[in-house]
DNA sequence: TGAATATGAGACATCAATGTCTCAAATGAG
DNA sequence: CTCATTTGAGACATTGATGTCTCATATTCA
């Protein structure tokens, strides 16, 4: 009987992925719980929101230290990097833009977190000679979000497979739309 | 005294990009109106909204005109119709996070113009052998919506440099990260 | 079984945003 | 200048979401 935090939390990024305004009633429903269970277990949509805020921190993270971001060519670090991601794309996909509603006011540290790895990522790739060096480290990272929301979302509106999530972003990123001889 | 309606639609534009999910009062505060006038011009938030749809829609497909992206290398084409549609951004930003909040129900024609006119391009790219075959023209057509939408809000907070939203986009979608030998 | 705990359903007040309305003031045309 | 039109400020009712509360029911554990 006991509801599971997490399963709540994740039956809540899956719908607020496609309507970010939906009602917390929706939300409730979605999670096949009622709405005064709901804030029994989240104190508000804020406290909603800031939960689902640190999962997915914590999941990029995670992704970040399975994907060994540190290691080995930088360029297989961004592919197995988005491979791990690839999970929790759609919460990220929300995050994304709820980020903008926030005020400038207070920017979660954990995102600071996370950025500061990627951007790390792609200045060690410069830095070895892998990556070129008039896309600044700061703009890479922008482009590595919006291709994954791009993704999760094109995904989830049955405009591409599935199947053909981590080949799209990474080669895209990587090696772009131009065809280039072998 | 007469209102400007692209006046206030620029300046609702302007805000909505940074805070989607601002009050009317603060929209017509950012056009320099009141309450009332601004609910004289346009009948409602969804109005608005709308409204502020068709002026996207509309920009865009004056900058691919503009760009004319049916001639000549489909590359060089893409660079134009970037360059052309970076007064747009801010507003595509929006409405691109914006479409995830209505229903399936009805999704504006003019965009399905507009992905359909870009979607041809990439096609056209690809069929003359400019563009690689493994990345589907749908999935470049979001891709370069999400590149457009994350240049925006980046030089927006100030991460990156706003003469480089052209270059910024267009080497990344065309030619990617990695660094080539020249 | 019996007690303790958690949930669901619904009622309820609250709050914020919205849309409408009125009236005085400002603007512009003739 | 005078009149018609437009705007701004504010009051007002409405609406929808939210958070809280109660109580009956269901589940778990001793």
């Amino acid at each position: 009987m006991a509801v599971d935090r997490e399963d709540v939390l994740r039956a809540a990024a899956g719908l607020l992925m496609r309507r970010s305004a939906a009602t917390m009633d929706e939300v409730a429903r979605a999670a096949g719980i009622s709405r005064a269970t709901l804030n029994r277990q989240f104190a508000g949509r804020e406290a909603l929101v800031r939960a689902l805020e640190d999962l997915g921190i914590a999941e990029c993270e995670a992704a970040a230290s399975r994907a060994a971001v540190d290691d080995g060519p930088a360029a297989d670090a961004v592919r197995r990097l988005v491979r791990e991601l690839e999970p929790a794309a759609g919460l990220l996909a929300f995050l994304y833009s709820e980020n903008q509603l926030f005020e400038g006011d207070e920017q979660n540290e954990g995102w600071a977190r996370l950025d500061a790895r990627l951007v790390a990522l792609f200045r060690r790739g410069q830095e070895a000679g892998e990556f070129r060096i008039d896309l600044s480290p700061a703009w890479l990272t922008e482009a590595l979000y919006g291709l994954l929301v791009s993704a999760a979302w094109a995904i989830d509106e049955g405009r591409v497979a599935r199947k053909d999530f981590t080949t799209n972003i990474t080669e895209l990123l990587l090696s772009g739309a131009v065809r280039r001889p072998q």
